[in-house]
DNA sequence: TTAATATTTGAATTTTGTTCGGATAAATAA
DNA sequence: TTATTTATCCGAACAAAATTCAAATATTAA
């Protein structure tokens, strides 16, 4: 028999915590480096208001929600007049896929880091890249094996 | 006149958060996607359970914490007999300036990409990883602007 | 169909975050 | 130096959120 998933709420979650939707835990710190909660407080008040703190979010085994695969993709753009990588990038960018977009010196313009399910998906991510406007040519190079990301150790 | 900082805590908490030390919003969630907050707790529980969420962590505007220079760096290792490629990859990974660290199919061995606060804290860092027992060569990819890390838009 | 398991939910409880005011330290100006 | 202003720290009171629990409902397995 066919049923209706409950509610689904796992990718909404994993949505979510990608970008954000994550805070502070003062009261673990201050236990931690033995200091008052309200001085903890204060002092991530003041990181967010530098804007130091750009969010707060989750970081996950990417295996385990079927975003195992993963690329670095270098681009490089063709070289003519009003070209504004600038703006390209911001489409790279705009990929839920692309985990991370640079601007590069040297022979490569651009650096993606790229997470799908598995090659298949990401040809269909990168086909899409190499369809752009302003795209001369691309390398990828496959990880087969990541152990830290995001500064954290898998 | 020169004074002793009076507690310091903004280093330690940019520790803390690079790693952890945060924790869901489970509210905001429940008000955002509009469940009962029992029932995203439920769900959030078991995606942790399950090892699907490694961390939560805070991302920031690396320029503004004395991280700005960004660079991703291609190893190639020495090909010999009883070389272990994890093994050299721990190394990489126990530098706190190391924000990931793969292995790659292909050409070259290890990606790494590193953050440090200038072009001269990079090369110590640098340095000291060419000096391990069982790298051949590096190369080092600049970034020039970053737009997207860890999913963030900056 | 029945039994076992997984998910959802509200009420009660516990824990945590936030505000506020005053104290102390540091930076700046006189 | 000394006076003044500003930044940081921290306890008490309050507000908000997370967690536990028990029960209802949905799904899966037998």
């Amino acid at each position: 028999m066919l049923y209706s998933n409950m509610k689904n709420i796992k990718p909404k979650l994993i949505r979510l915590f990608k970008e954000g939707y994550c805070t502070p835990q003062i009261a673990r710190i201050a236990k931690k480096i033995k200091e008052a909660s309200t001085t903890i407080h204060y002092n991530i008040k003041r990181l967010e208001e530098e804007g130091a703190i750009k969010a707060y979010k989750a970081v996950f085994d990417y295996k385990k929600i079927d975003e195992g695969f993963c690329v670095f993709v270098f681009v490089k753009l063709t070289a003519k007049k009003g070209a504004d990588p600038d703006k390209l990038l911001s489409e790279f960018a705009r990929y839920e896929e692309v985990e991370s977009a640079d601007i590069l010196a040297g022979e490569w313009d651009i650096i993606l880091k790229i997470r799908t399910k598995d090659q298949d998906e990401y040809y269909k991510v990168l086909k899409n890249i190499l369809a752009l406007e302003g795209v001369e040519k691309t390398t990828s190079f496959i990880s087969l094996k990541q152990i830290k990301t995001e500064f954290v150790m898998l």
